[in-house]
DNA sequence: GCGACACTTCACTTCTAGGTGAACCATACA
DNA sequence: TGTATGGTTCACCTAGAAGTGAAGTGTCGC
């Protein structure tokens, strides 16, 4: 029964946007500013700081003041969050190609509402 | 230079929402139909129609109609390409805690405009 | 055939994401 | 001290997500 914390809503609505993932991956590369995400992806300021809100809020990345700049980290640990969360279904799942190794069965009892265990 | 597929947008966007992620788990463990989902989450048919169209389009849930029900499966091979997908950084990035080695070089170079190598 | 059931589609509401330009604060520097 | 630079905040716009109820469509079963 995997655990779903609520945190992987950041981590997965963070995710879903381009130019985030690529600021995952460039961070992961080296540190960046503010500007300078703003020069390499063709945004203004204004949209690269909710983007990066938006990851902090999700732990993925660091921000700090260093005079006027923002010094923009990448938090790997989020990432190996995730890592573990999709290992955790890996692993519940097993190694079938589908998932319709029940689908026969499910066929003599579709009709029947099914209840089974509660999941949030 | 991992690849950054558009696909992902869509898969990310998916997992973003803890319905589907129940879904996921759910559709994982045996098929649903559309109402027996209704039923399980205590949402409208349409609700959960939209939710079914998303992962669909995500290419995460297959729907295939029987009589006049619906037998939802799950496609894991989209999870796998999202496993695929952070392995490849997980090995770009290698094992440091951090990415805050760079930093120190950061600040001699903060001032001048940078500009690496383009990231669609 | 006809009623019940399982969706499906439609019209609608509410909320949020993603973007902008303009104005504003804070720091570096000549 | 004055000015340019890096960020931040604000008001605003547009498009899409997420939900609903109501009405329509297709199939099962008597």
């Amino acid at each position: 029964m995997p655990d779903i914390p609520e945190d992987l809503d950041r981590v997965f609505a963070a995710l879903a946007n381009p130019h985030r993932r690529a600021f995952v991956y460039l961070l992961g590369l080296q540190p960046y500013s503010i500007s300078q995400l703003a020069q390499l992806r063709g945004l203004s300021l204004p949209a690269i700081n909710k983007h990066i809100t938006i990851l902090e809020s999700a732990g993925m990345v660091r921000r700090r003041k260093v005079g006027r700049t923002n010094v923009l980290t990448l938090d790997r640990s989020s990432l190996r969050a995730l890592q573990a969360w999709l290992g955790q279904y890996h692993a519940y799942w097993g190694t079938s190609d589908e998932s319709l190794e029940n689908y026969d069965e499910y066929l003599g009892r579709a009709v029947e509402a099914t209840s089974p265990k509660e999941h949030p």
